[in-house]
DNA sequence: TGTAATTCCTCTAGTAACTAGAGGTTCAAG
DNA sequence: CTTGAACCTCTAGTTACTAGAGGAATTACA
């Protein structure tokens, strides 16, 4: 049996997060002593851990919830998991693509002001300058 | 003289969101109409447009705050655009290198269940198992 | 066994950066 | 001059936590 602080240090999920987790159903309530202090079993571990490589790969925790409620599912469900984390990979090349372009642009306005700030330097201009970047940026993360 | 939906238009800035940054100080409050209703002139066009290319590259508005805060500054004061800048491009590259790192692993795990789904996924087992993926991913987004 | 340090409890509120809604007023067009 | 769109303020909700207050339980050591 684990302290809830046990099972932070196993996991390195802070303590109020575990608590934060119990609190949005991905965590069961645990057992609690005479003092009502919880105690949590391999199981809580296991699970814990699992939403924390979910979060560490970037799945929010509406996605954790689903691929939780999986658990000893069968058949056409199982779909569900991998589709689930194709869309995660789809996301994330995404996101990098973004990025890609933003760290082009970054560069460009970093070089801008290089050394040498004359009179105005050319990073305030380049930051409000949307003309000069190519590619539009989206509005999202 | 342009109203705030005027304003919304000209710059993909929702209006709640206008309003929102007024708030927060990052516009100054603007004209009103004997009716009580906001106009604005060129130079918050102008501002909200900076504002805005500042949110596309990835700033937080505090860092945005501090580009404002430089306008007409000189000197050393100058060099702090230019570190803004380039914290941001630091940041922009690790964001790149940690996504490419979700990206091998969630190939991985999604390969992992190609197809078949012989008795357990193995995908939820992928999720959960921290141990295959080679490099850590840290905590941060 | 006593006591002190540590860990635990609940609860509220704060973070970023908005977004949505309620309930009401003003503006612009026909 | 009336309608309908756009505006106003204010509160609360979102995501995924984090921090703090005030107090109780557990553990370690003498």
């Amino acid at each position: 049996m684990y302290s809830i602080g046990d099972l932070s240090r196993r996991t390195q999920v802070k303590v109020p997060t575990i608590r934060f987790y119990e609190g949005k159903g991905l965590l069961p309530k645990p057992e609690r002593t005479a003092g009502n202090q919880r105690r949590y079993d391999e199981a809580a571990l296991k699970r814990l851990l699992f939403i924390r490589h979910c979060r560490d790969l970037g799945l929010p925790l509406i996605d954790v919830v689903g691929l939780l409620s999986l658990e000893g599912a069968a058949g056409s469900d199982l779909n569900r998991a991998h589709e689930i984390a194709e869309k995660q990979l789809a996301d994330v090349r995404d996101r990098i693509a973004r990025l890609q372009n933003l760290e082009a642009e970054l560069t460009r306005i970093s070089v801008a002001c290089d050394g040498k700030h004359d009179h105005v330097c050319a990073v305030l201009h380049a930051f409000g300058d949307h003309s000069e970047c190519m590619g539009t940026h989206s509005h999202k993360k």
